[in-house]
DNA sequence: CTACTAAGTTAGCACAACCTAACTATCTTT
DNA sequence: AAAGATAGTTAGGTTGTGCTAACTTAGTAG
C-alpha cells in the first residue's frame, strides 16, 4: 500500500484526535472528516490490513508504530507550515487549511530548507 | 466543470508548448506531459466544450481568454514559487517539481502573502 | 425480554483521471 | 494507386476515494 494523501489525512486525523479524546474510534474520524461512516470503515480495514493501526474489540483505534511515523510527519508540516503562513501575514484559518494541502506535496528538502530560513530569519512584522 | 488540478496542469502545459512551439496539437501535450493519446484527446474535449481551448481543422489548439487566465496565473505560481524554494537552497529540479504540485493547493491570499513577502526580503545565502 | 440507539460493516454505485486496443483520417513516399 | 506513418478518436477497463442503503452487533432503557 503506497501511502497516498488521503491516507495521510487519516493517519494525521488520527492523531490529533488522539490528542484530545480518550480513544479514538471510526466514528470519531468519520465526524472530524465529515466523511461517512462507511467511507472511514473501508479505509480503517485497510489501515488494519497494512498495520498502519490496531484495533481492539471495542473498536479503538490505535496507531502502530508505522502509522505514527506518517502521523507525526505530516503534523509537523501542517503546524509548522501554517504557523509560517500566519507569520507572513495569512489569516489562521486559511493557513490552517493551505497547508492541510500543501503538506502532503512537498519534497523533504524543500520542507526543510522552508523550516531552517525562518528558524534563522524569523519574519517580523 | 470546475476546474481541478488535473486541469490546471493541462493549460499550463498548454501555455508552456505555446512559447516553444510553432503550435500546439494534442501529441505535443501528451508527449510533454507523459500521457497517452486517448487521455489528452479525451481531456482536450473537454476543453472544447467548456471554451478553454478552441482548436482548428488541423488540430492546432489555442487557449481561450477563460483558458489562459486560468494557464497564466499558474504558470507565474509555478515560477515565483520555484524560484523562491531556489533562493531558500533547494535544487533547481526538486524545486520546479515541488513547485508545480504546491501551486494548486495556495489560496490567493497565502500566495500573496509569500510573495511579497520574499520581494521585500530577497534571502541572501 | 423487547426495543431502541449507536457503531461498524458489506455491497453496490459514482466520478475523476489515468490506461490499452482498435478504429479513422490525413499526409507522404514509392 | 498502394502502403506506411502520424495524429486523433472511441470504447472499455482500472484505481483511488468518496457515497447510500441495508445489514449486524452491542449496549441501554423501559
Amino acid at each position: 500500500m503506497i501511502i497516498q494523501e488521503a491516507a495521510e489525512m487519516y493517519l494525521e486525523t488520527i492523531l490529533a484526535l488522539s490528542k484530545r479524546l480518550e480513544n479514538v474510534r471510526s466514528i470519531d474520524i468519520a465526524r472530524e472528516m465529515g466523511y461517512s461512516k462507511p467511507t472511514v470503515s473501508v479505509m480503517m480495514k485497510d489501515f488494519r490490513e497494512n498495520a498502519y493501526i490496531e484495533m481492539d474489540k471495542r473498536g479503538y483505534i490505535n496507531l502502530t508504530q508505522k502509522g505514527l511515523e506518517i502521523a507525526e510527519s505530516i503534523y509537523e508540516r501542517h503546524n509548522v507550515i501554517a504557523k509560517i503562513l500566519m507569520d507572513l501575514g495569512v489569516d489562521k484559518k486559511t493557513a490552517y487549511e493551505d497547508s492541510c494541502k500543501i503538506e502532503h506535496h512537498l519534497s523533504d528538502q524543500s520542507f526543510q530548507c522552508i523550516k531552517d530560513y525562518f528558524f534563522k530569519n524569523p519574519p517580523k512584522l
